[in-house]
Order: structure tokens, then C-alpha cells, then sequence
DNA sequence: ATTGGCACTCGTCTGTGATGAGTGCCAATG
DNA sequence: CATTGGCACTCATCACAGACGAGTGCCAAT
């Protein structure tokens, strides 16, 4: 890293560069940031710095009589190095608190989450993009079987956090309703209380087992779970998306043809999943500026995402996405202390279905996790 | 209607100003229309025609100096009066027909519409937007309680269509396992092939009588019951749209504060949804243009629009939104033909579930619906 | 090292004139 | 009497030119 190597002064000028580009969006000047320093260093002064700044590729000319804006590594070093740590917005907070808050006693987690999404979108005046929970790390609370016809059962599946998704399995031969009665029993002994993975290597281990061969229920138990298990695939229904009209008429997106580009890229959710999931494993909220993300259609883009947790696990993602001229400082507050709020927020919510929480220790799922 | 008293001739011309207009997007000057004429009719001529249809409200010019566009009321015509009805085109329905029976077997409906509004919109080149069937119109064929904690169950909805819906419904006094399966059991076999609204009515109906007072299950299971369809309201998410990027950089929103209301509207779900909505009743597709929807951000946009139908009582709608300017030969029986096919998509999956059908009968719903 | 001065660059704005598509009107025509 | 050719007029679009000004780089003086 050659950032270290860079004076007071040339520190103090990108970042007097950044504050200004992203308020007023036209390139800044030597006179603009001489007038804005305490010390009334001249432009002269300044446009030397400047220079250097732009031979070591923080700044840039769009044209040459022009000010400069900042390139991607000019941010990347003012978010890494300059950029101040405010505590988030006594309003930001207050309006957090208060939506938040609100939804969550109604029940519904994806209730708590479009709320979410639309706050996000709204206070950051971005596009707001949230990762629903993944299922892969939710862990069970309650399977259920429910017949729905002579060949076709509704595989129900209840996480500790409220979540619900539900799958049709075939069935290849018809139970009776005490039969299934007794699968839905076995399926909830052996599983409650663990994840979807720690659930698919138990049901290959117990496939494996002498005993299922012999115990007719069982081995349909078990055949059963491993359908919905295959049934299940991290899809694009768990991603949130809102407000993709703050960024129409952004200056920064003038070109049409990069505008279609862009809302294509909203739509492939796909996508826009594996960014998130991407920032799963860190624990600060991370910032992808321009060309950094190699996904074509993202060169002019920052993402500002940041993990929610529940029980000390990674769950689910959050993100702001918009232009790379926008608020830094606002906005990496702004996601950070919102994923803290939605860990809070599913905390509180086992808290208020608490009373299995003590099988989930007896089954000892903690370690026997895979991320 | 005064629709009756154009000539042949001045049919004849806004027929081929809006079959250009709509391919080329310039005003169409008398000369183009001339000479598109088999018979070689004089511009002079045209424009004498054309200047009786502006003064008549179907023609208008941008500026003097420009060609004619077609207004309002001049697409209105064209629509209902003037268009060929042309079947079909040959690549439409295969791809339709492709992609549908290709989900068909899978299991969900969601998957189906998911789909569905991809294909709409890819096919189209316009936003296409699908409501889901109203649960309003959706034949119970099992509403199940599921115990999640002390206090609170889950209401499983499982439509004879196979759609699913689940709340979160909280008791007051907690019933032991025997006591809920029995409620489940009444509730089944009062509420089994019944629509919601009918199911509303019979609860209410129920906890009038007499018997409801000293059956202290049965009152409960009314209670629940009535608990879920207070929670049940037609929400936001019964709506899936696709193909927003198709709008963008249409040089016909070439403005950008309408597009960043037209954005918002998109986003804005329940109005789409009332929209849509007002379609339902209707049984051939009906077409909204411009100021004809008298919903602020639709000013300049057309809807055609199209219900789907399970057991002939429509229960959705699908739509393809655009600028005025569309291709509305096309686009009208794309949507009428996509319509059917759902329609009949639908009709075979209670085929495939047909067994309860007979039950369905015996209770009586084709008389006491409400629309 | 800092600064004022100065020539230079280049995007933006403004005005002008040419171009051409298209119109409305009218008088001539079959 | 409908149709037509002719003609004057309108007006958006384009290209070009000049003025303007923000901003730069360089250099010599402090």
C-alpha cells in the first residue's frame, strides 16, 4: 500500500476533494478548497498538491481545464484512512427505532424486513437492497408433512426466528393419516433445533443406518425430508429491492444505455444474492467502490453492505447501492447501525419464542456447522 | 360516440398515422401517408383528411410545422374500431406454450407466475406485471393450526389451486396437542371448499348459534378462524412485475422527472393492484390509455390488461404496461392469448388434484359467492 | 516552500444562419 | 365538387463561430 506515504496536506485536500464531489457533483477546483481551509493556503499551493494527488492516482481530470473528481482508489483510501466516524444521525436513529420497533410485534419477519428495505431506500435516498435470512442458516423449529392429495404432501418447514417456507413432495406410496402423523413425530425428534445442512448429513447418516431399513416409517421419514431438502434452493424470492427510482435522473447515470444495464442488473437478482452473500463473513460493513466489483454493470456503482446476525451467526445482508458520488460518511453509518437493529431485532424475537431454546443446546448444534 | 360518422377515408388515415407512429415514433407527415397509399392520393388530399381528424380530437400535432400524432382518443378509436384482429403470432404462442408446460409440472404456482411475468415482459418489450389469484377467490381445501410457541399458532391456508398463505395467529389460553388437532378437524370440516368471503360469513354465522356457547372447542376454532382472516388482507405482495428496464431510455419518457414518477409508481404495488383489480370482471382484455386512467403517474402510459379464471370465476390478472405509443395489434392478443393460457394452466392443475373435487360440490359454493 | 502572475485549454453558453420537413390556403382542374 | 399543384410560412434541428470563464501548468519572485 502506497497510502501511508501521503503528507498531511495531500490528505487534507482529498478529502476536502471527496466532501465537495459528492454534495455538489461537479468537479472541485485549487480555489474552491483554498477558500475552505482554515490556513489560507493559495490556489497555486493547492493545485501542486493536487497534481501529486493526481500522478498517484487518487484524483482525476474529466477534462483538462476542469477541477478534479475522485477516482475509485481516491475514495477507497478517503472510506479506509480519511473519512471521519461520526456516530450515526440522531434522526436516522429515531426513525430506525421507531418503524422498526413498530413491526415488530405485529409477527412476520418478512414483514419487518419490506419495512426495512423501504427505510433503507428512504433515509439513504439510494437503492435499498436487503437479504432475507437465509435458510441455510435458520434452524429448525418445527417440519411438518400435511397431505394435499393421494400422491402429494406440503413439506412445511418453521424456523426458531418465524420464518416459513413450505415445499410440495411427491409422495411415491399413500400414508395413512396416522402414518403420517408418526413421520411428522420422528422428523421432529430427530431434527429440531438444527440447521438445513446439519439436517441433510444427519437424514444421509440415518439413511446409512441399519435401523432405517428395518423401520418402514422411518426410511419414508427420511426420504421425504431428503426431498424437501432438494426441493430447497437459495433462490431469488429472498431478496428485497426498493428504491430504484432514486437513482433515475441521477446525474451520474446519464447515459441511457448504462441506465438500462443498471436496472437489469436490480432485476437478475441472482446476482445482486451473491454480491451480498459475499459480505457475509466480515463483520464490519463493507464498501465495493466502482471497478473494485468485476461484475459487469456494477463499474459505476458503490455497495455499502453490511451482515445481520443472529445467534453470533451471519444470517442475512443488507446494502445500500447508488453512484459512487454519494455521502460515504452518512451512509456506511447508516447501514452499519441498521444491521445492528435487525440483529437486535431477531434477538428479541427468540427471546419472545424462547421456550425451545434449551432443546436447541441439547442437540449441541454450535459446532457442527458449516458457514 | 361520434365514432360512427368518420369516413372511409378518414378511417383509412389514422389507421396507417398510428401503425406508423407506433413503429417509427416521429410524427407522420402527409407525404409518408401518400405514398403508403395503394391508391395514390395527393398529400394535399391527406392533409385535408388529417386536418378534419385533429379538429375531430383523434390527431395532433406537436408543433405546427411537425406531422400528426395520434391522441388519446384517436388510440381509442383505433383500438375499437379500426384495428385487424389478427390470431396470434406463431413464435408468441410456442414460446408461451413452451415455457408454461415446461413449469407446469413442477410443483407451485408462484414458480408459474414468476415466469409468467418474465415472459410477459421478454416477450412484450414493456413492464409485465402479473396478480397473483385473489385469495378472495381461493377454494380452501385445508386450513390447518400449527403450534409455534405457548401463546401463538400458525394458520396454514392451502388452496385447492395449491396456493399457500400462512399467519401467525396468537391464543389466549393454550390448548393441549389432542384439543388443536380436533379444532383442526372441525375447522376442515366446515370450511373444506369454501372461498374465503364464505368462510367469513359461515364463522360469523357460526358464532351466532346456540351450540358455538357450550362447545368450548368449536368456539375456539371459530375464534382462530376469524384471527386469521382479520390478519388476511390483500397486501402488496401478490404482485410480481418484471421487465422495468424495458422503459427505460424509451424516447418516450424522455423526461426525467416523469420517469422517476413512473419509477415510482412501479413501485407502489397497491395501486397496481387496485388497477388491476378493475380489470377482473372484465372478459376480454381491456385497454387503459393515457389520461383514460385517471390515476396521477399512468398519464402517460397504457395498460392492456387481461383476467385469468379458475372454475370460470376470474381469479388474477396480468397485464403489459408502456408508453401510449405501443404496439397495441400485437400486444392485445399477446395478453388475451397469455390470459388463456393461464386460465387453462390452472384448470389442469385441479385436474391433477381433482379428488376432492366431488367435496367441493356437496358444499355448495357455486351459488353464495360474492364478487 | 509559498505565492502571484500569466498564458493556455477547453467546456459551456449564445446567437446566427441555413436546411428541410411539414403545414395551410388558394386557385386551377378534371 | 372533390382533387390537386403551387406557394408562402412556420418551426425544430443542426452547424458554426465567438465570447466567457473556470481552471490549469509553469515560472520567477519572495
Amino acid at each position: 500500500m502506497s497510502q501511508i506515504d501521503l503528507s498531511e496536506r495531500q490528505r487534507q485536500v482529498l478529502a476536502t476533494v471527496v466532501a465537495h464531489y459528492v454534495v455538489s457533483g461537479s468537479p472541485v477546483g485549487s480555489r474552491t478548497i483554498s477558500k475552505a481551509r482554515p490556513d489560507h493556503l493559495s490556489p497555486a499551493s493547492i493545485r501542486n498538491t493536487m497534481a501529486d494527488l493526481e500522478e498517484m492516482g487518487y484524483l482525476a481530470q474529466p477534462h483538462t481545464s476542469a477541477g478534479r473528481v475522485p477516482t475509485d482508489l481516491g475514495y477507497r483510501f478517503y472510506v479506509d484512512s480519511l473519512m471521519s466516524q461520526r456516530p450515526p444521525g440522531k434522526d436516522d436513529l429515531e426513525t430506525m427505532r421507531h418503524v422498526l420497533l413498530a413491526s415488530e410485534n405485529d409477527q412476520g419477519i418478512d414483514e419487518i424486513l419490506s419495512r426495512s428495505v423501504k427505510l433503507l431506500a428512504g433515509l439513504s435516498s439510494q437503492v435499498g437492497v436487503v437479504l432475507a435470512p437465509r435458510f441455510s442458516h435458520a434452524v429448525l423449529k418445527r417440519l411438518e408433512f400435511l397431505r394435499i392429495s393421494e400422491d402429494r404432501v406440503l413439506a412445511l418447514f418453521i424456523s426458531q426466528t418465524g420464518m416459513v417456507d413450505h415445499r410440495i413432495v411427491p409422495m411415491k406410496e399413500s400414508l395413512s393419516e396416522a402414518e403420517l402423523t408418526a413421520v411428522n413425530n420422528l422428523v421432529n425428534e430427530n431434527f429440531a433445533g438444527l440447521t438445513l445442512p446439519e439436517i441433510r448429513s444427519r437424514v444421509l447418516q440415518m439413511m446409512r443406518q441399519e435401523k432405517a431399513l428395518y423401520d418402514r416409517l422411518l426410511a419414508r421419514a427420511m426420504e421425504m425430508s431428503s426431498h424437501y431438502l432438494d426441493q430447497r434452493e437459495e433462490g431469488a424470492d429472498e431478496l428485497l429491492v426498493d428504491g430504484t427510482f432514486n437513482v433515475v435522473g441521477e446525474p451520474d447515470f446519464a447515459d441511457v444505455e448504462q441506465m438500462k444495464r443498471l436496472f437489469k442488473a436490480f432485476e437478475d437478482k441472482n446476482r445482486l444474492v451473491e454480491l451480498l452473500n459475499a459480505c457475509l463473513q466480515q463483520n464490519k460493513p463493507q464498501v465495493i467502490i466502482g471497478k473494485e466489483c468485476l461484475d459487469p454493470g456494477f463499474e459505476d456503482l458503490t455497495i455499502i453492505s453490511s451482515p445481520y446476525r443472529y445467534r453470533e451467526r451471519p444470517v442475512g445482508a443488507l446494502a445500500v447501492i447508488g453512484p459512487r458520488r454519494m455521502d460515504y460518511e452518512r451512509l456506511i453509518t447508516l447501514v452499519d447501525s441498521f444491521s445492528r437493529f435487525l440483529t437486535e431485532s431477531l434477538a428479541r424475537r427468540t427471546r419472545m419464542t424462547g421456550s425451545e431454546q434449551a432443546e436447541h443446546q441439547k442437540n449441541g448444534t454450535e459446532d457442527t456447522c458449516d458457514p
